[in-house]
DNA sequence: TTCGTACGGTCCGTTCCGGACGGGCGACCG
DNA sequence: CGGTCGCCCGTCCGGAACGGACCGTACGAA
């Protein structure tokens, strides 16, 4: 009965109180052009989580049988419920950029100098492409009704995607120099 | 012989690289005031993960007996080579940003509208602490040698604190009302 | 009708995760 | 000096997350 909610579960529960019923399979494409983008789920946990919701009420399945065995879920009142007070309790966790890049920038000084030089370009070119899918969902998006309450997030999105860029590209023109003459005047470190 | 190293193993790697021998204990410590503010790791898979890497041959392991049991790692050759063909490597995956505040925006128009303003201001408090911690690390850090190689990876850290300070900031001055009447006007959306 | 292919769903072996437990160690008190 | 208390360090374990392989099903084209 109670089962232990974790992120993914409000995910779930949340998408399906944006869309109203649906399959995993909507669950999985609606994740992935929209949150998927920040919060990345494995395709499996669409199907296997809202089992679990289902079996703590907070969600309802209608299976509707003949051809393919496909599962519509739809909130109850407990699961919208839940869904609120979770939006309205406070976030105690800070981010988690859980950034390769950054990782492999951290860890510069044990390779070679010209990796860092082609990491940043790397980033640049994958922060401006995404830059430009966003900007396009902008576009796209900006006519639809209700474009205010969901575009707010994308516009999060974009701010962090201009930080990460002016970054990376700051670092491929101005301080590679710097940081390989520093490297050269302190080659180990405690 | 060949085992899958994830990126959790090039963090252990990375770690002993810099620092030179480590228990796991000590990569906990370091690992609390560098990497984790932005890769989090729970402190088991520092104990478990270094043992797969003396299995693989990429580190050495010198057991200290006497009272309580405590191993020492450091790098070999192998590991080593690893390491740089991991820094040299291109980066294929895109960062997450795994942030639970951005989610509860995303999902806003189902809770309630002060939802989001105090949403707001928990972020705006969050980022302003997690700035000064950075800020204290950068004067403390700067005077050090090998500060350059080192500072970058901060100066990222705060550039995302920044651009996430400003976003949270701005929702919490202008937005609002503007959020509350689009959704005033919009309920209901596909 | 048959084949090819994109779609929708399931399974399973690994890794991750974090809470809980437990033994070791120094500090402090008697 | 000896006990015990609280922190330090390490381990264990169950459940969640992960992702890739696999397998049916529908549907259009040949």
């Amino acid at each position: 009965m109670d089962v232990r909610l974790s992120t993914t579960s409000y995910v779930v529960l949340g998408m399906i109180a944006l869309r109203g019923p649906s399959t995993p399979y909507d669950l999985k494409r609606a994740v992935g052009h929209s949150v998927g983008y920040f919060w990345h789920f494995p395709h499996a946990q669409l199907y296997s989580e809202p089992e679990r919701l289902t079996g703590a009420g907070l969600l309802e399945c209608a299976s509707e049988d003949g051809g393919r065995r496909r599962k519509t879920y739809s909130l109850t009142d407990v699961g919208r419920d839940a869904l609120r007070g979770w939006l309205a309790s406070p976030t105690d966790e800070h981010f988690q950029m859980r950034d390769i890049a950054e990782l492999k920038l951290f860890f510069n000084e044990v390779g070679d100098p010209d990796d860092v030089y082609r990491l940043a370009e790397e980033q640049i070119a994958q922060h401006r492409a995404r830059i430009d899918d966003y900007e396009q969902m902008v576009e796209r998006f900006g006519e639809s009704p209700a474009a205010g309450p969901r575009m707010i997030t994308l516009e999060l999105g974009l701010e962090m995607e201009y930080a990460a860029l002016r970054f990376w590209r700051s670092l491929a023109q101005d301080d590679l120099d710097g940081l390989r003459a520093a490297r050269r005047s302190a080659p180990g470190a405690p």
